[in-house]
DNA sequence: CGGTTTGTACAGTTTGAACTGTACAAACAA
DNA sequence: TTGTTTGTACAGTTCAAACTGTACAAACCG
């Protein structure tokens, strides 16, 4: 196609880019955030350099606004770091490029949080139940249906702390040689 | 309070394993799901006992076509089994309850779907660089440019296959040896 | 001190996703 | 065959989240 040669090469890289960027953050919800913060981060990641919320704001034209509440939602996944140049006064903002520190930074984070959360509710109402099965009027067919309740509760817990395990595992340094294992196993 | 000594006993349990029910839904948006699917899984996991499309939808008071399309998500994610009785004419689900398998599964199912799909564009991209970088007319300074950009997508590159060398980790039988590890550890 | 720049709180708007009700197709019953 | 039951496609509605613009507080400048 002559549209293609009329183009100058840097517009031509430029596409190519935006088709990566668009691919990595249509797929990031997978950590939970929408596609425009995924292009906010796809931008960072491939400026290089540190970028201002009016650099941000002016290349994917949004509001500063977005850009602003963006910025802080890729700083609480650990995703994009400040940063600072001397003669600038405007907040600058540059993307953590450590993938593999990103993906087990989001289990540690995220998911940790919200076992945490979880555990705390189950251990309640295991605590609950236990109080009601001290009744020693209580008749044994609803003691068989407190105790199945009970029962679940318990295999619950068991998972979340073998899931905290496997999160240690996940920011040990066992997790490289691990997976390299498996890496030379592929090929 | 007097109001909890009138309450009788399943009532208790069942205010209880509400709460559960809710916690866990709530935080099922890790999965990528919303509250209202959570529940349903919840509610599936704690029945038991297989359930129909009209039983659903009699128990979160929610609509047939919502208990459907919930249901197929669940299905989607091996959250949810189909499941059979004699002599029952309406289709019956059961939550899959080993939430081991539940873990393990999302990831390599979603993940790698993802990832694949990642790959490909990045492939792509990486390609029509290295068809532009044969031309002799280029100059040092855009070869640099480019230069840039390719490093990074075979750095994505590297790192999509390291996940799914993590993946297959996942899969095989030393996860649990690992983790198991871990949680001594801990003790 | 007043004047300027920069980031964000907040209210309002837009957009998309969740949810509902109806209408129908497929499976079954008689 | 006709009548009934069951699941889902589809159109419409409702609701929540994303996004914008304005207005202001905090920091900086002179």
């Amino acid at each position: 196609m002559k549209l293609v040669n009329e183009m100058n090469r840097s517009e031509i890289v430029e596409n190519i880019r935006d088709r990566v960027i668009e691919s990595v953050s249509q797929n990031m919800y997978l950590y939970g955030v929408t596609p425009s913060i995924g292009r906010l981060y796809g931008t960072l990641f491939f400026n290089g350099e540190p970028m201002t919320l009016d650099d941000m704001k002016e290349e994917l034209k949004m509001s500063k606004t977005s850009m602003s509440t963006s910025v802080r939602t890729l700083m609480e996944l650990n995703m994009v770091e400040r940063a600072w140049r001397k003669g600038i006064r405007k907040d600058l903002y540059e993307a953590q490029d450590d993938w593999y520190q990103i993906f087990t930074d989001f289990f540690s984070n995220q998911w940790r949080k919200v076992t945490a959360m979880n555990m705390k509710a189950v251990r309640q109402s295991l605590n609950e139940l236990t109080r009601l099965m001290d009744d020693p009027e209580l008749s044994e067919s609803d003691r068989e249906l407190i105790q199945t309740d009970m029962d679940k509760y318990q295999y619950i817990l068991n998972y979340y702390k073998w899931l905290n395990a496997f999160f240690d595992f996940l920011n040990s340094d066992e997790l490289y040689q691990v997976v390299k294992k498996k890496m030379d196993a592929d090929q």
